[in-house]
Parts: C-alpha cells; structure tokens; sequence
DNA sequence: TCTGGGGTCCTAGGACCC
DNA sequence: TCTGGGGTCCTAGGACCC
C-alpha cells in the first residue's frame, strides 16, 4: 500500500497560518512577477477563479469579494514544506518527498494497521504541528492513492482520507474520476481519449492493452497497469541527481537596453553557479534564452533568441558562468526589441566528486575549477548563508532594471528574523 | 498596462559503429 | 533466387508534472 499526502491549497494554506484573519477570507497567490494566479483557497475556487487566470483578467471579482491577493514567498513555503513533511517522515518507515506540498509513503509493512484510522492521525498531526491542512489517499499503488487522494479532497464526506483498499471500492473511484484527472493524463492525451470514447479513469483501465502501448506509449501503459493495481512507480527514496538547473524570470517592465539585460542574464547565471554549489554538480553546457512578450500582437514586435554552448571544462564558479552567459548574449542580442524575459539553463551536470579528474587535452587549459575559485566560492557561498541571499553579489549581478513585480509579498514569517520583527513593530 | 518557474521522460529518425 | 545483426548517440519535438 502507498498513501500519498498532499496539502491542500498550499501556497494559500501557508498564508492563512501567521495570518489568521485570513480565514475566512478567500485568498489567492500570484506567480513569479504577480501575473497568473497559481494557488487558491476553496473560497477562490468557489467564485470560479481558475488556476493560471491573468490577474488583470478578473481584478474586479478579487476587489469586489475583498480576495486576499499574495506575491509568492517561495522561501516561506519551501519552509513550511520541510516542516510539514517532518510529520509523515516520523509516522512511517520510508517517504518520497514527490513535490513541494506532496509526499508518498510506504505502507506495506502496516498490514495489522487499521490503515484508515493512521491517515487520520497523519493528517490530524500534521495539522497540529504546522498549521498546514492536509490530504490522505491509500492505495495499492501510487496512482490509485493520487485517485484516493484526489477524492479525499473533493467531497467532504471523507473528511479528508479516503482508502482505496478493495476491488469494488476501486472500480466505483475509477468511475467517478474523470480521465482528465488521472496522473499522467494531460490536456492532449485527455483530447485523444475522448476521440475513443474514453472518458472516465475506469474506461481507461478497461481500454484495450495494445491500443494504450500503442498510443499513450510506455508511460501510458505503466499508468493503465496501475489504475488496475498492478504497481509499477517504486517509491523513490532518494531525490535523483538533477540533470538540469534553470534560472529564468519575467520582467517587471520591458527591457530595452544591453546594459540591463546584461544585469539580468548575469543575475540568473550567478543564481544557477548558487544552485549548483548547493547541488554539488559541475555543469558542462549552458543554455540562454532571451524574448519578447509572446502575446505581443504586433508580431515584428516580437522575437526568441535562445542558444547553447559547451562551457570550457565543467564548472560551478559563479564568474566563469556568468562569463559564459554573457558571451552568450552578445550573440543574441537583437537592438530594439522590448525584451520581457531571460533565462539561463547549466546541463550536462556531474557530481563534483568527479570534476577534476579529466584533464584538458591542451595541457595548458584548466580542466576543472581552480583551488582558489573554489575557495571564493566556498567563502562567498558562507557569508551570504550568514548574512543573507545577496549580502554578497558579484559587480554584474544587479537588479535595477529588470527587477520583477512583487508588491504583495507577505513576510517570510519563518526564515527572516527582521520580517518579523516589521511585523511586530 | 497586465499572461510563472522549474523540472522530467519518451519517441522517432538520422547517423554512426563493429 | 538472394542482400545481417546488434547496437549507441544525438536532436527536435511532444507530453507531462507541480
């Protein structure tokens, strides 16, 4: 058996917690330069905000219903996620952290368990130590539990936890599940289900074996294996090795000039030398990417410049990354555009352990980081996890003209001792 | 005026190897 | 008449997840 934990609403749910008044409010929380609307109470849900609407779209349903609208604060709910997770951890013997607001346990090894009446105490605790409302699915195998889970969240009579534990208990929640709703089922292969007639999960389940491998491909059959409990997704214990690490933003007004792009692809490069650091990997290839808004409706107006390139040996120093990048977009520089957003991806990752080890072909070249880069860093990495995330920057790195919108940032009540402190004062 | 960010996996086809 | 077998790597594109 798998449960699966999930938080309802996260990202409102954290806001709600150090903000009781919010309660019984509905509060909604922006993306990244308060665009979109990616996370909503139930309340939010109820007046039919949908989940990715532009927020100038309906800005006058927010203001007429008094909606409690929040910038993200990632360094909030990354927080309260490791908090949250703690008590899952602590309940059962193996845990697979599967997302931000998401974990999967491994219940096999609770066969004397009243195993609905441990979901209730998973959630109850939960909610207890962090404040946070969460929901339990069990299942025989992890795509049933996202059902369980999915339905322990929609109708109220579970309150909560819904276990999937008999054949007809699971043939009636694969009827009432929509396939679009299935893990795994996206807008286009929901659109080619439908084509055949397939609409609920229990259809999908039922669908001919061959047409499914044939069609929806190996994951597809893996999916449909499941729904008919057979376990196919092993828990993950340990988080893979990131393959990729992306930087990108969108911009709080157009860009125009070099120079301030130049800051920004700067930033984002510094930022991913940050994240590689923290994931100790070196990365060969660097990716930037550089456009205009795609919803421009003058299409002269628009333009996507995007290139990669091999970095001279694998490397996790902030300088030759940046470096890197900006050699980068002197290619793709194009005068006169209004640029809305940039990015920078590092590939070709490899644990640090190993960088050094191969030596450049020219014996002159560096083939890894130099001693003294990685002492730099080491030092810069150290003050800025005392001090604060950008105590200490390099001169390129520097936010003035593309800084993204944020104006409803809540305090990050957890994490920064002098948001509190505004707070109480 | 205004539309997120960060990831993964799979397939198909071409090109190549011995 | 008849023309091998077994692989890898790379890339672009598509699809999905939260």
């Amino acid at each position: 058996m798998f449960a699966l934990v999930d938080c309802n609403n996260f990202y409102a749910s954290c806001e709600r917690v150090f903000n009781p008044a919010l309660r019984t409010r509905p509060v909604v929380v922006l993306s990244n330069n308060d665009g979109c609307i990616i996370a909503r109470s139930e309340e939010a849900k109820a007046l039919g905000i949908k989940m990715g609407t532009p927020v100038f779209k309906c800005r006058d349903l927010l203001r007429r219903h008094k909606v409690a609208v929040f910038s993200s604060n990632y360094p909030l709910y990354g927080d309260m996620s490791s908090r949250v997770m703690m008590t899952p951890a602590a309940l059962a013997p193996d845990i697979e952290l599967y997302s931000i607001d998401e974990a999967f346990l491994d219940m096999s090894s609770f066969g004397r368990y009243d195993l609905a009446e441990y979901a209730r105490l998973i959630r109850r605790t939960v909610r207890q130590h962090t404040g946070i409302p969460v929901c339990v699915g069990m299942a025989p195998t992890k795509t049933l539990a996202k059902v369980a889970n999915r339905l322990a969240k929609k109708n109220p009579v579970y309150q909560g936890v819904c276990l999937l534990d008999g054949a007809e208990l699971i043939a009636s929640a694969l009827a009432m599940t929509k396939v679009e709703d299935v893990w795994g089922i996206g807008r286009q292969l929901s659109k080619l289900l439908s084509a055949r007639n397939i609409n609920t999960a229990a259809d999908l389940a039922a669908a001919p074996v061959p047409w499914v491998r044939k069609h929806l491909h190996i994951t597809g059959a893996r999916l449909q294996a499941e729904l008919n409990g057979t376990s196919c997704l092993p828990m993950e214990l340990v988080r893979a090795a990131k393959q990729s690490i992306c930087t990108s933003r969108s911009f709080g007004k157009s860009v125009t000039t070099f120079d301030e792009l130049h800051q920004a692809v700067a930033t984002f490069a510094g930022k991913c030398a940050v994240k590689l650091r923290k994931e100790q990997a070196v990365a060969s290839m660097l990716t930037l990417f550089i456009g205009t808004s795609p919803f421009d409706d003058n299409e002269g107006a628009r333009y996507w410049g995007t290139k990669t390139i091999s970095l001279p040996y694998p490397t996790q120093d902030s300088m030759t990354l940046i470096r890197a990048a900006q050699s980068v977009l002197d290619v793709l520089f194009r005068a006169g555009y209004a640029y809305k957003k940039a990015g920078v991806i590092v590939s070709e990752l490899s644990p640090v352990a190993l960088a050094g080890r191969t030596l450049s072909l020219f014996a002159d070249e560096a083939a890894a980081d130099s001693e003294q880069s990685k002492t730099l860093m080491q030092v810069m990495d150290g003050i800025n996890e005392r001090y604060g995330r950008g105590a200490l920057r390099l001169a390129s790195e520097n936010s003035v003209g593309w800084k993204p919108n944020q104006d409803r940032l809540s305090p990050s009540y957890t994490t920064r001792w002098s948001d509190i402190i505004s707070v109480k004062g």
